[in-house]
DNA sequence: CCTGACAGACCGACGCGTCGGTCGAATCCC
DNA sequence: GGGATTCGACCGACGCGTCGGTCTGTCAGG
């Protein structure tokens, strides 16, 4: 039998590198586990990622392409400036909580492995934050919030969303979606747009 | 001679260590390191701390406690429940600025190092995290703010600043103090207060 | 002379990456 | 058609650098 699960070898070594990465973390994470986790071998790893960091930054780049893509789709079926922030806000929110070993890789293990993967991570931080940033800047000017310093409120958000996830991942509690409504309203009151009610 | 500067030797390591961790990262820098910034030797670095991770953990304690003893005093002199949580604020980014390395190692640095690690790091942030709660409870008790869920909130505040500083670090900018207005306010405005028109 | 602070050579484990090898499938030659 | 040959995916034992930690030695001071 040349593939188990009908997967073709490489994206078994991907899925394997998701959890180990997720569950050791990068430095404790060896390259001989994910093979092992994988069932393939030192040799398959090799002949399809060059080296333990170009795999990890692989990693990144795809489970960042993937969040994102769900925004926009989220955000595409949204009308209006406010409630495309809204929607983003939820889509990320329930990402996270589908699927924690990509939050804990992009939010928890990414975070200092030195300059390399700081860029990437910084890189991916300022992809999602334009985007936050794009739609505020619309809302501004839509009159639905008070002109201000967007990319400010950006890096806010995203340090408030990224600590509450993480906190989430790692002492778990309520469930993450119980928490989105409260956690919106906070958000939505910093940029002083009127609270609608919720709902 | 015994020591150089005076400072006694295990001080010296325990400042060189400050320097190497802010500066490669903890798994990058070495006891070797160390021991070379700080002019010593293997033997002193083992005879004054049983491992790198011990001393890394005593770092983070010592650096945490300097932080929020700062906080406590600038806390002290001010009346108020809002005015405390405003000098709190102010005395977190202050000392970021100055002390960046400090900040480095504390909210960059020792990130997804691991269990024990993670353990220390939840501990120090349920530590600030903590005053800030106390002060937000007190200042809805006094009416200043509406009552709300403070767990989350205090969560929701640390990342934003984390956020904010951990970007400034990295990529430099504009002095963070100058951004300590804007953040404030939009802060105090997330947890619906009344932005008293500052200073 | 003894203790304890310190020096620095050395050790051993660990983990990334290599490299010669296997094996099945596709292609070629008769 | 079928044996020979090529090719590339894949295997896994090993090499070798790195690095935390140890151990013996030295020396100053009491």
């Amino acid at each position: 039998m040349a593939h188990q699960a009908g997967q073709p070898t490489r994206d078994r070594i991907l899925a394997a590198a998701i959890d180990v990465f997720a569950r050791k973390g990068y430095h404790a994470a060896g390259v001989e586990d994910i093979v092992q986790a994988s069932g393939t071998s030192k040799g398959a790893f090799y002949h399809y990622f060059p080296s333990k960091q170009s795999i990890f930054l692989i990693l990144m780049d795809d489970l960042a392409a993937l969040v994102e893509q769900g925004v926009e789709t989220a955000i595409a079926s949204e009308h209006g400036a406010m409630a495309k922030v809204e929607g983003a806000l939820r889509i990320v929110i329930e990402t996270a909580a589908e699927q924690r070993d990509l939050a804990k890789i992009l939010l928890v293990e990414a975070v200092g492995l030195g300059p390399e993967f700081e860029q990437k991570r910084l890189e991916i931080h300022s992809r999602f934050a334009r985007v936050i940033q794009r739609h505020l800047d619309r809302a501004a000017h839509e009159g639905d919030i008070p002109s201000q310093d967007t990319v400010l409120v950006s890096q806010a958000w995203m340090g408030a969303l990224n600590e509450v996830i993480a906190q989430w991942l790692v002492s778990g509690g309520r469930p993450l979606r119980e928490r989105l409504p409260e956690l919106r309203a906070l958000l939505l009151r910093s940029i002083g747009a009127k609270t609608g009610g919720g709902r």
